[in-house]
RNA sequence: GCCGGUGUGUUGGAAUGGUAGACGAGGCGGACUCAAAAUCCGUUGCCAGCGAUGGCGUGUGGGUUCGAGUCCCACCACCGGCACCA
């Protein structure tokens, strides 16, 4: 009998979607469980194999808790608003929510093909307005708790796109989308204030099961500093507030320095001297790319503000304004104390324009290059009252005299900024606002939830930057909600994360109409158990999500003040280069494919692309060798966490496994029980598979369980055996599973599916031999091996070494001084010759 | 520059301080076959040797230990994130 795998499939999938076994059920006694995976961005193109990997694991993951016994949520959604479905109903006349739905079509049938088993009765999608409803209503009340405002500022513009960008999409300084260069451009925008939750975002931390590296880009991003405010005075009599991490040089301070765009430099400008040089500075600076004023950069440039200068309020000296675009507007006050000695751009700086420089930590040498104290037991000089003190000592002790004088005070800064909330595309949430000439920005009521989106003739964004609703009068005119007046909506619509942002509670509570999610359904599923996602959204959806959890946690919405327990994350799936030097022979062809693909050449492996033609195609895998084998393979590639590179070849390997496990249906044989031979490993097994899974090393749970099938090939095995393996086997391969599991008779014995039944379970004591093979080692190098029967003591296994010929050899003409046993593992002599 | 990670056969990758290379892929040999595919069995780190066997082996150099891929110190290379954040 042969492995059909196409009808198998097929066969099973049906009974799934008839019975529906993966239903997950609010209240129910057992434990919870909630899996979650990042629900997909439904693009044209269709899953490609990273897919399946994040999918599969956490797929493996519930049907195991199923099995285990747990009220198991395992969901599946679409985040389909967004630019590539935009662009691409500009481009082919079609409309986007056409597109979306032809899209979440193809992923549908697709995720189904791979015999995931999510509860399908509890798909959502961004697009629906039942859904966006609620992403609206959300906005709302951050509005009304103050944390949505409007504001015009300078932010960041995909020349591209022609939208604006959160600085979380902004990757060194291109497009995060599309790679395009970024540009500042002053606009008025709808805010969020992340800003307000930097300190819990980065302090709740700690309390959580995360992957490390998630919680340290997580904290670098929010990048807390503690320092100090300082209030400087001008020789205006104008006051300009610093913040510094190193109040201790204070008295090191020799000239400040202002960002361009500071707003003293406004009021200031008409009574300088050197206005006009000041405004050409400005103007270029804000001409230029973030790309610009970072990396190409480095040699610092700056304007001295003539006619102003500023009091250092400790030694109360005069000292030089400069502006210079090293000092950024948006971090901090837009201004700095800078203290070339022990300050690297500073000094950088103050060698440029021949600035004084003062040390006032000892221990380096200011003339060559700044000193920055690396420990913080250096000693002050040169700084008043603070001479003697070690940096850790003055620190506090200027941060007590500046705040007994009211100069100042302690403080601590983000890196973290206010989130840019509004785009101006079509395709995602209308923001629920109204501008009313008389009453400003209006709420919508709740009542008048959804704001549906219009529909417009063309989705082209606009060159002015405005959103292509913006062209839709009747929709814009209306109302005010306040007073009635005529009054214009919002144009701008939300970003692709609003949707993305608590998509999680919706899945608890689908089809609610009075609330995004039900208190008992949250109290019930919340919160997530186990979240498998991209470290791409380390910095994006995943800080963008735990801010409004925390949110609606303030609000009453959620019981949990974050919404995830545990994160855990996949390495990518690279495609074999086609391009790579290893391929040809030649010194000259290796030479022409650099020439021609650069370092892309020299890499065996890379991210698969469309115009490599690496791309590999999971309809195609599934058509050639089944579902099953995909997943399987998938999980089998290599340690989760790693990139790892797919090949056609190794796929192979998982077919083969399967059909050997298909084959054993015939070899078994038709004996009651376990067979004794295949006992422990049986045991050994169970307990390898267990502790992979919840490890997420499912590529070892996979070698255990081959490990497994070799035995039962070289020991024969009997349909007891089977039953066992089957049920190891089924959260990998769950159709070939459910087929073994009915032909050995089980699913007619206990009238349920094989993902149905209990979990096997292991014993410790029928997990070894009666006997052990160990290694011999002489002064500490392996010699050999000898069988011990298991736990024998010191005396035996010497007794068994020296009976052993090739052994005892090595013995002759020497003493053992020291013997070692580790049971049932290894025993080493330390040999010296007699004398 | 700062933070995090990774270096193991031809190859993907395994190894609570205890027999390095499990389990795959590929290679080689054999069985079955008219033949091929599939399947099954065996073999496969490197060097020397007919062989038993011996020597060498986890990026480099030191150290701790009876024993180090694993722990410590100092390097090197690569990958990812952040980066004029005061």
């Amino acid at each position: 009998m042969k492995y059909e795998f196409d009808a198998i499939e097929k066969k099973w999938q049906r009974r799934w979607e008839e019975t529906k076994p993966y239903a997950a059920v609010t209240g129910d006694p057992r434990p919870k469980f909630y899996g979650l995976i990042e629900f997909p961005y439904p693009s044209a193109a269709g899953l490609h194999v990273g897919h399946p990997r994040p999918f599969t694991a956490m797929d493996v993951i519930t049907r195991k808790k199923r099995m285990e016994g747990y009220n198991v949520l395992f969901p599946i959604g679409f985040d389909a608003f967004g630019l590539p479905t935009e662009n691409f109903a500009i481009k082919n006349h079609v409309h986007p929510a056409a597109v979306t739905r032809d899209n979440i079509a193809n992923f549908t049938r697709q995720l189904k093909m791979l015999g995931y088993g999510f509860d399908w009765d509890r798909v959502v999608d961004t697009t629906d307005p039942q859904y966006y409803k609620w992403t609206q209503w959300i906005f709302l009340q951050l509005w009304k708790h103050g944390l949505a405002y409007k504001a015009t500022m300078p932010v960041n513009w995909c020349t591209s796109c022609k939208c604006v960008l959160a600085n979380e999409e902004v990757v060194e300084g291109v497009c995060e989308r599309c790679g395009s260069p970024v540009i500042r451009k002053e606009k008025s925008q709808w805010m969020l204030r992340i800003t307000e939750y930097a300190q819990r975002l980065v302090d709740d931390l700690d309390e959580l099961d995360f992957i490390e590296r998630v919680k340290t880009q997580q904290r670098n991003w929010i990048g807390r500093s503690t320092g100090a405010q300082v209030r400087f005075t001008a020789t205006t009599g104008d006051e300009i507030t610093v913040f510094t991490t190193r109040p201790d040089t204070l008295f090191g301070a020799t000239y400040m320095v202002l960002s361009p765009e500071h707003e003293l430099v406004r009021k200031w400008l008409p009574t300088l001297e050197n206005a006009d040089e000041i405004r050409a500075y400005q103007r270029a600076a804000a001409a230029k790319s973030d790309l610009e004023r970072t990396e190409l950069n480095k040699d610092k440039t700056g304007v001295e503000l003539k006619g102003v200068r500023g009091v250092n309020p400790v030694t109360g000296t005069e000292i030089p304004i400069f502006i210079s675009d090293y000092v950024l507007a948006t971090y901090g006050t837009g201004a700095i104390m800078a203290v070339p000695g022990h300050d690297e751009r500073d000094w950088d700086f103050a060698k440029a324009f021949g600035l004084p420089i003062v040390e006032v930590v000892s221990g380096g040498d200011v003339t060559k290059e700044a000193f920055v104290a690396k420990d913080d037991s250096a000693v002050m000089v040169n700084s008043g009252f603070l001479n003697g003190l070690t940096v850790k000592e003055a620190i506090p002790a200027m941060i007590a005299w500046l705040t007994e004088r009211g100069l100042g005070e302690a403080k601590v800064n983000f890196k973290l900024r206010d989130w840019v909330f509004s785009r101006q595309r079509y395709w995602g949430e209308p923001i629920p606002m109204v501008n009313c000439p008389a009453c400003g920005w209006v709420p919508l009521p709740e009542t008048e939830l959804p704001l549906l989106l219009p529909n417009v003739a063309s989705y082209e964004p606009t060159d002015d930057g405005e959103s292509p609703i913006s062209k839709m009068t009747d929709w814009v005119n209306c109302a005010c909600p306040k007073c009635g007046g005529p009054a214009r909506r919002e144009t701008d619509t939300m970003p692709q994360w609003a949707g993305s942002s608590w998509y999680f509670l919706r899945y608890m509570d689908p089809h609610n109409d009075a609330a995004l999610v039900s208190p008992e359904a949250e109290a019930y599923w919340g919160p997530v158990d186990w979240y498998n996602g991209g470290m791409e959204h380390t910095t994006l959806h995943l800080l963008y999500s735990r801010f409004w959890h925390k949110f609606l946690y303030d609000i009453g919405v959620v019981h949990t003040k974050e919404p995830y327990a545990r994160r855990t994350s996949h390495g990518m799936i690279l495609g074999q280069n086609p391009v790579y030097v290893g391929n040809v022979e030649t010194e000259a062809e290796k030479q022409a494919l650099i020439e021609k693909y650069g370092n892309q050449a020299l890499r065996p492996a890379v991210k698969m692309s469309k115009s490599l033609g690496n791309v590999v195609n999971p309809d195609d895998v599934v058509r050639a060798y089944g579902a099953d084998t995909m997943r399987l393979y998938i999980m089998f590639i290599g340690d989760f966490e790693k990139t790892a590179t797919w090949s056609d070849e190794a796929v192979k390997g998982s077919k083969r496994f399967l059909d050997r496990c298909w084959n054993l249906l015939e070899l078994a044989k038709d004996e009651p029980g376990l067979s004794p031979q295949n006992e422990a490993a049986i045991h050994r097994t169970i307990k390898k598979v267990t502790e992979d899974i919840d490890g997420l090393k499912m590529n070892t749970a996979i070698a255990a369980l081959m490990s497994l099938v070799n035995d039962f090939y070289a020991r024969g095995c009997t349909r007891a055996d089977l039953e066992i393996l089957t049920a190891l086997l089924s959260p990998f391969a769950p159709h070939l599973a459910e087929e073994m599991w009915e032909a050995l008779g089980a699913a007619a014995r206990s009238g349920k599916m094989v993902m149905q039944s209990p979990w096997p379970q292991y014993d410790e004591a029928k997990m070894t031999e009666q006997e052990k093979e160990i290694a011999v080692q002489i002064n500490g190098k392996l010699r050999g091996t000898v069988v011990i029967p298991l736990d024998a003591d010191q005396e035996t296994v010497v007794g068994l070494v020296h009976a052993n010929e090739k052994l005892a050899r090595w013995f002759a003409g020497m003493t053992a001084v020291k013997t070692i046993l580790v049971k049932n593992k290894l025993v080493n002599f330390i040999l010296k010759p007699e004398k």
